[in-house]
DNA sequence: GCCAGAATGTTAGTCGCTAACATTCTGCGT
DNA sequence: ACGCAGAATGTTAGCGACTAACATTCTGGC
């Protein structure tokens, strides 16, 4: 909780409306089944308005603005490893390291998007700076471009079929840092 | 080269002039920038006609009937080996047993994929169905559903991720399947 | 309370995609 | 060669995501 909260300006005000009734509309009715006039109009706004705010309907559901602290975590890691293992343990301990607090609205999010065919498609591809982000460290470090590409590329993947699951999971019960861990997990079987 | 070639059915012919025609016009000025209609007439026909031979414009360069081949291949390896690396040794079998002849047209769609972003994104969520399969047979001899799904989707990203270095690479060398033997080396780093 | 600039609205249009119905053409048997 | 069933294609109309250019209203600091 903030110490202050001076009045929130429109534009947050609005952005706020926006997001609030978009999650809520997909939610009850499915994300292709809401149209963004919908979620507009339920703002108290405009279509024209809302595309202002959001460059696609998708982005209402797809932020990310994690990259820093993962590829410091990588960096961390020692440089004899594979460039696999390395991704693999650098986001392990980024996660590790997350506040919780923040997991109820991921999980909203992440539950659309894992229940909607069409986004996880959007997922993926939002998912591109982040890959950037970590093939530009391996490859700093001396990984060959495309083997930094391929590690990158599947350590997400695993990442992210870890959060589907976690979001899918009904109990709620779990934590994100466990099955993040436990999902890269999976993927990092050497033990040496 | 087949012995006979009876004359090709007009839906045959309409399939191949929307099929080279679209791949002509993405090459040449971009997928964005290549209009539904345009392709249509380029190939003597109907924008209507294109939706009846392709569900969507993606739907041109994205096909996949590999799957059969891949599951067999996983369910070959043994099963006291963990999920993921069944998986990507049992896809190394799988794709070094495949035909190298297609390599040419498939190197001229992938291209195009890699270079939009937008593609990328559709291209990640048409191996849902390939995920699927593997998945299954993982489970199927024993893996937990999470864990299975995790083990899928990293495999089959690092595969892709191979499949673009292979096509973006100029010139053109390397062999298909060298590619992605080698993509699943770099995920696959447990020697034992 | 005033006023610059932010925030929003309007209109018009493109592109991907779908549906319902009419029309033409192909390739088969005879 | 001929005709006909059914395939293949065309037409029209429309929805939803998204963009652009321009007009209007409203906000918040002074």
């Amino acid at each position: 909780m903030t110490i202050d909260t001076p009045r929130p300006t429109k534009r947050e005000r609005t952005l706020a409306a926006l997001l609030e009734h978009g999650l809520d509309l997909f939610e009850r009715q499915g994300y292709d089944q809401t149209t963004v006039a919908q979620i507009a109009r339920a703002a108290g706004v405009t279509e024209m308005t809302f595309f202002r705010y959001f460059p696609a309907k998708e982005h209402l559901l797809l932020d990310d603005p994690y990259d820093p602290v993962l590829t410091a975590a990588i960096a961390e890691q020692p440089r004899t490893l594979p460039p696999f293992v390395r991704a693999a343990r650098g986001l392990r301990s980024a996660w590790r390291a997350l506040p919780e607090p923040e997991a109820p609205v991921i999980r909203r999010r992440v539950r659309i998007v894992a229940r909607t065919p069409g986004l996880r498609g959007a997922m993926w591809r939002s998912t591109g700076n982040t890959e950037r982000a970590i093939v530009e460290r391996l490859v700093a470090d001396g990984a060959s471009p495309d083997d930094a590409r391929v590690a990158a590329a599947s350590v997400l993947a695993a990442l992210v079929a870890g959060l589907y699951a976690w979001a899918d999971d009904e109990s709620g019960t779990g934590t994100l840092a466990a099955a993040i861990e436990h999902a890269l997990d999976v993927i990092d079987v050497c033990h040496d």
